[in-house]
DNA sequence: TTCAATATATGATATACATCAGTTTTTGAG
DNA sequence: CTCAAAAACTGATGTATATCATATATTGAA
């Protein structure tokens, strides 16, 4: 009896968002007339866990992390990447402060959409409602897997998610310049970042990784796949 | 700086499920025409991770567990009560399987409401698909909270949660009968069955809760509550 | 009613990580 | 370029909680 499913601690949605293409050019219009464009530098907060929330967002261009913080801990929900939307749970009107934070990993454009237009867009426009709802339910499942894994996985298998997600999902490359700290690392995969430098050294050690500083290269992938799936 | 934001690793819904409340007298009608009720007794597979999802359900009656499941351990994401919506992340339509399973903890009687029925609605009632998207970013903002204690709290706190969760939300009383094995309240509040026992004698030691098998009362709910924040 | 299977309970032991305390390296502002 | 602050790294120590082994109590089916 083996596994029967595998899931990651890693979080960026591969869900493409599909909504905008449900509205009339009539409804694209009103929208754009809705929504600002803002740039964040690396490091800035996006939004803020209990502000009131006025605005929908999506990520233009960059990468974010959304994060719950009760003034002691952080944890990370997930990142997120262009072309995804940030603060969707905004939409019920009983919410009306956001859930949870998010800061740019790197500088990033973000869309600001108003709220009441997105929210009477979903109104009059079934078939957009629809696909808010289609990416809502992919994004549950998504955190769903992560919930499993840094509750069930220890450490190694946790790293080893996140080090293959920025691989594959935000570098799309095997080898990278990681704009993260060893903290934020700690952050992702839920360990003290002292941890992550020793797991990281194992890594290296037992030629799964090379590592300088900031660039990593994914030397094995298939055994770092292995590591994420049994650890 | 104390805390700012309390979670509890609980997760029973207290979010009500108005949605059916935006459908027309012919939706009703439809809807009804295309609903199936069904009874299952007490440690009965609702519904299994990984079936082909042929219905969205509603908890008629009783006390169902939803959890992912890889084979080798179990996270149980949240418990669904008496008149709350289960099974709606099969709404997205490339999800065509069930993305958990469920268990009944109590006899239940549940409402299978045929997909293409009430994706039907969806399409055709934005107001219903609004309300839909609503009960969505609840059940996220939940899980989000359940996320955050079972990664961040200690034992102590974590079992806490789950006995003032079912006082409060389940049994709406401060004494009662529990239907859930030590080895149940352990998967809910992601400990070993071992760990529960050595904490609930603790906390009968320590006056907390008075516990004489299934029988729980509980004694002191605002300490309860303390360690339930603290912990 | 009986007896096996299951749940509960308890103590001893193991361990994965966090935490702490310190050193070295890198970074970035003036 | 300089230097202070932040990040990266290392080793020693602590601890929460799982695991294992075993005993007792409860349950439910024949």
């Amino acid at each position: 009896m083996g596994k029967d499913k595998q899931y990651s601690s890693c979080t960026v949605s591969s869900y493409p968002c599909r909504c905008f293409e449900k509205l009339s050019n009539e409804e694209m219009d009103f929208l754009n007339s809705n929504t600002v464009s803002v740039k964040y530098k690396k490091g800035e907060i996006i939004c803020k866990q209990g502000s009131y929330a006025s605005h929908i967002m999506f990520i233009e261009l960059g990468l974010v992390k959304v994060f719950l913080d009760d003034g002691i801990n952080c944890l990370v929900l997930k990142m997120i990447s262009t072309g995804n939307m940030l603060g969707l749970s905004a939409i019920n009107e009983e919410h009306t402060t956001f859930q949870y934070s998010a800061m740019s990993y790197l500088d990033t454009v973000v869309n600001q959409i108003n709220i009441v237009a997105f929210r009477k867009l979903l109104n009059t426009n079934s078939e957009f409602a629809k696909s808010v709802i289609d990416i809502l339910s992919a994004n549950s499942v998504q955190i769903n897997g992560r919930f499993f894994c840094l509750t069930h996985k220890q450490s190694y298998g946790r790293l080893a998610d996140i080090i293959l997600c920025l691989a594959d999902r935000v570098f799309k490359a095997k080898e990278f310049d990681l704009p993260l700290s060893r903290k934020d690392l700690g952050e992702l995969s839920s360990m003290s970042p002292e941890t992550v430098i020793r797991m990281l050294k194992k890594f290296k050690e037992d030629k799964l990784i090379e590592m300088d500083g900031k660039n990593f290269k994914i030397l094995d992938y298939d055994r770092l796949k292995r590591i994420s799936e049994t650890g």
